[in-house]
DNA sequence: ATGGCTTCTCGTAGAAGA
């Protein structure tokens, strides 16, 4: 089993390259995209279901929106954080072949110290009691989405740059520290990587090119599927395509469930 | 560098992203 996320920065401009990098990568069983900016009224279910896919999907106008794409039906699908009130359309959670999983689009949080830096720590506290209570009921638990953290220096192409900065500081490294403890474990790191390796390159200063990234998407598991992941890694292919996502997909091989 | 680039909006400039 593989299951994988994306931020796409628009569904709309970017599903042609979705459906695309699916066709070349069969294996993929479930795509967790971020960042629709799609109300569900105009979410693209037919074309999606016309790629022979199932999706389900919780948006909202020009901001953040997440769904899931799978090769097979999802089932129980929960929207939002049930008991946090919030407006922002960042969280879905389905089940597919008896896996959970859980998409979230973390706050981005602007700068230290603003009201959305508050927002992002408020929320990623509710983030962590949601996910307390999913482990209670789903032993085979997958968190995949945009944390918007760098958990460490190893994930910034600068850290002294970007010392105590959004997105690389303390109390965000905390917050993510936090959902480790839970029972979680961060997938990529339980393989050997090559040094610098991102999700994300900022548009500008030809930041690609130059590996100039952080590395802010993440797949977490619990520890029955921890012991069953047998890889982790980013694939950079859509990046470097035509009008790409500022983001790359990052991929979790599993092996089979044990009978 | 208060920059850069890309996306969105009852658009044509400003906000937001990371």
């Amino acid at each position: 089993m593989k299951i994988a996320t994306w931020n796409v920065n628009s569904l709309k401009v970017r599903l042609p390259q979705v459906l695309a990098w699916l066709g070349e990568n069969s294996g993929i069983d479930a795509l967790c995209v971020q960042e629709t900016k799609l109300r569900n009224e105009v979410f693209p279910a037919e074309d999606i279901r016309a790629a022979g896919l199932h999706c389900a999907f919780n948006g909202q106008k020009t901001y953040n929106g997440v769904a899931i794409l799978a090769r097979r039906p999802l089932a129980d699908v929960v929207c939002d954080i049930p008991g946090f009130a919030d407006e922002q359309k960042r969280v879905i959670a389905a089940t597919m072949d008896g896996v959970r999983l859980v998409n979230v689009y973390v706050v981005n949080g602007q700068e230290v110290g603003a009201d959305k830096y508050a927002y992002k720590l408020r929320w990623l506290a509710a983030l962590r009691a949601y996910l307390d209570n999913a482990l209670a009921q789903h032993p085979a638990l997958a968190v995949l989405g945009d944390f918007n953290i760098a958990p460490d220096d190893r994930d910034v192409h600068d850290p002294a740059a970007w010392a105590g900065k959004i997105l690389c500081s303390d109390a965000e490294r905390d917050a993510f520290r936090a959902l480790l403890a839970l029972g979680l474990e961060d997938t990529f790191r339980r393989f050997e990587q090559p040094e610098a390796t991102f999700s994300w390159w900022d548009y500008r200063q030809a930041g690609f090119r130059r590996n100039l990234g952080l590395r802010i998407d993440h797949i977490l598991v619990s520890a029955p599927l921890a012991v069953r992941c047998a890889a982790c890694a980013v694939d950079k292919t859509p990046r470097g395509w035509e009008r790409p996502s500022d983001h790359a997909p990052v991929v979790a091989t599993f092996d089979a469930a044990p009978v």
